[in-house]
DNA sequence: TGCTCGCATGTGCACGGTCACAATTGTGAG
DNA sequence: CTCACAATTGTGACCGTGCACATGCGAGCA
């Protein structure tokens, strides 16, 4: 049979229902599974729909619906390992139940590109957003431009939305630190990640709580940027100017870099200083010594943020969502103060 | 005035057009900046559009051209550093461009899971596909699909396309294993990415050139897949059971195992062993040696994997590209075959 | 037998843009 | 002042799908 002459147009549901010898309207019943339609004209329908090798067109379905089926996710350093792997979860999950994800990633992260960031999402009539890494700028942008669709942040601070995610983050601190008290370290320097990211300002929040509830003194943490090569320098730094027996940063690469400083002083780890980190990347357990930190479930807080998202978007389909809770991972980069540095202490 | 009444469909040119007292077709051509408007008339329809928030609805837009402004993104592991990071840039070029990118992310990859997500991917009419980190068995499917959108792929071996980025891997790998050589080194092992992956085997094809080249002899390959864990069980049996005195892996996270295994050994890098990595994560530099690797440019590669596309797909747009060239990064981890070792290597 | 009811299917239009093709207005030359 | 022609603007159809509203048809019942 040569019914199918070239015409370049992808077939619709009309050629669909020529072909079935049906109303176009029969054949949208079918893609909607509508309940009344007698089985043997389906699957006369859904026969030609394999010879026409027919794909519905999500255009026209957005159109006419007004639903794009698409979900933004806006996110800053995607490179990382955390967010990245829960770009993936999202992304996963999102296909799952027949999403699209549109991303966006923020290099620099003035408002102007954050509003531009959004605007593409916004542009592709995205039903709703996940945030992820927030910082605080976002959610001013956020406000400001008095976003119709919902969202959810991932690793906030319960300032805007998800609590259960931001109470992980404050946890997932003083658990670190705690292990830290707990081997008898008095005098622990935080190194932070940026204070404009609500997830570092958590984390800090929790290492300052724990030192609180302990009765500890401490200095001023050392803001950082997050990268490995700021660990390093932060190490250099402290090593010259202050007196200290561990070390808690706000996530791995920093603690690595950290560790990297150390060894160039030729200070034993956790001999002379204990050092822990935050997210248990996957070379955490490969450093020397192997890294002590606090395990995220990045795949699970991907999958929880976007069930939360589809709850929000008050669309019927309900997922089921476990709360994410952090582990602490000891390895050998913690051990008990050394006995060498007891009188040490004594000078303060 | 209360011009806008209730009306809780967003605005349309139609809208516009009513406010600014002209046809909705011209609005259109304000949209797609037609040359002959008068510059009144399209200031009268600008201030319009402002008035309302008018946002081109693209579904429509699509619907109508036939054109989707959508590319997709097709990657495995894209947790990985160099895969997010190309991801990223792809995302940053395209949507300078105005294209969307929607991603889909295959875990494990059988067939069945990558047809699937392609499938997704033309679900949504994308005009272009980029396939990162291609495994043989997509491009397998890919071709049974026969899909009707141009694709490329990133840091293939030119089998399928983009000769470019091809040379890239096996020249880096030419210059990991040269520089092995011309540091005296004659036992060298070579721990591969898994063999589906094009990337993997063309690395381990720039090896072997370059082994042959130098007339050495080598053990097989072993045969790894990615993860610092893989790298450092790696490490711990060919500890057991072979003589080296220098390792090319074919990534920086096996490197890095290794280098943990070696440790864990008491063997001194580079005393003992030297060891090359691939690909320069950022924590490469923070490794204890600090690991001498590949350098990629993994933005640049996302930016010309991009651009090649749009080139690709037809469009007028014509992005300039640039070829990438691998870069070999000296640090610590390697050094002169240790002279203790010289006799050693008599029994062979 | 005639009537109601529910299932299965068909008809026509709306969604918000773009396109092809008028229709109108403005401009300069003869 | 008229006409040809360009510049500007308007009209109506169409893209592929879903919705509201018929319509046809057989079963059940008085």
């Amino acid at each position: 049979m040569s019914a199918d002459l070239p015409k370049d147009r992808a077939p619709s549901i009309r050629d669909v229902a020529r072909l079935a010898g049906v109303s176009h309207q029969t054949v949208s019943r079918v893609l909607n599974d509508h309940p009344s339609i007698r089985e043997t004209t389906k699957a006369r329908i859904l026969q030609a729909m394999e010879e026409l090798q027919y794909r519905p067109n999500q255009a026209a379905r957005a159109l006419s619906k007004g639903r794009s089926r698409t979900i933004g996710v806006l996110t800053a350093s995607s490179a990382q390992y955390g967010p990245a792997r829960s770009v993936a979860a999202i992304e996963d999950a999102a296909r799952r139940q027949g999403y699209f994800v549109d991303t966006a990633n923020l290099g620099v992260a003035d408002p102007a590109a954050i509003e531009d960031a959004l605007e593409h999402l916004l542009d592709q009539a995205v039903e709703g957003l996940v945030i992820i890494a927030p910082q605080e700028r976002v959610f001013d942008v956020l406000e400001r431009l008095d976003i119709a669709v919902p969202y959810v942040s991932l690793q906030s601070t319960g300032k805007h939305d998800l609590r259960a995610l931001a109470a992980d983050q404050i946890l997932g601190a003083r658990m670190a630190t705690r292990h830290l008290i707990d081997l008898g370290h008095r005098e622990i320097v935080h190194l932070a990640g940026p204070q404009d990211w609500n997830e570092a300002e958590a984390r800090m929040r929790g290492f300052l709580l724990e030192i609180d509830d302990a009765d500890l003194m401490t200095n001023p943490p050392i803001l950082g940027d997050w990268s490995a090569d700021f660990g390093y320098f932060a190490g250099q730094e402290l090593l010259r100017s202050r007196d200290f027996s561990a070390v808690f940063a706000a996530n791995d690469e920093m603690a690595l870099g950290l560790l990297h400083a150390l060894h160039d002083a030729r200070l034993s780890v956790p001999g002379d200083v204990s050092i822990v980190g935050f997210d248990d990347v996957p070379v955490a357990s490969h450093s020397w010594p192997p890294l002590t930190t606090v395990h995220q479930d990045f795949d699970g807080i991907g999958r929880l943020a976007f069930a939360t998202l589809l709850r929000e978007m008050g669309t019927g389909v309900e997922v089921p969502t476990a709360p994410i809770a952090p582990r602490l991972v000891v390895r050998g980069s913690t051990g008990p103060v050394p006995v060498s540095r007891l009188p040490l202490l004594k000078r303060y």
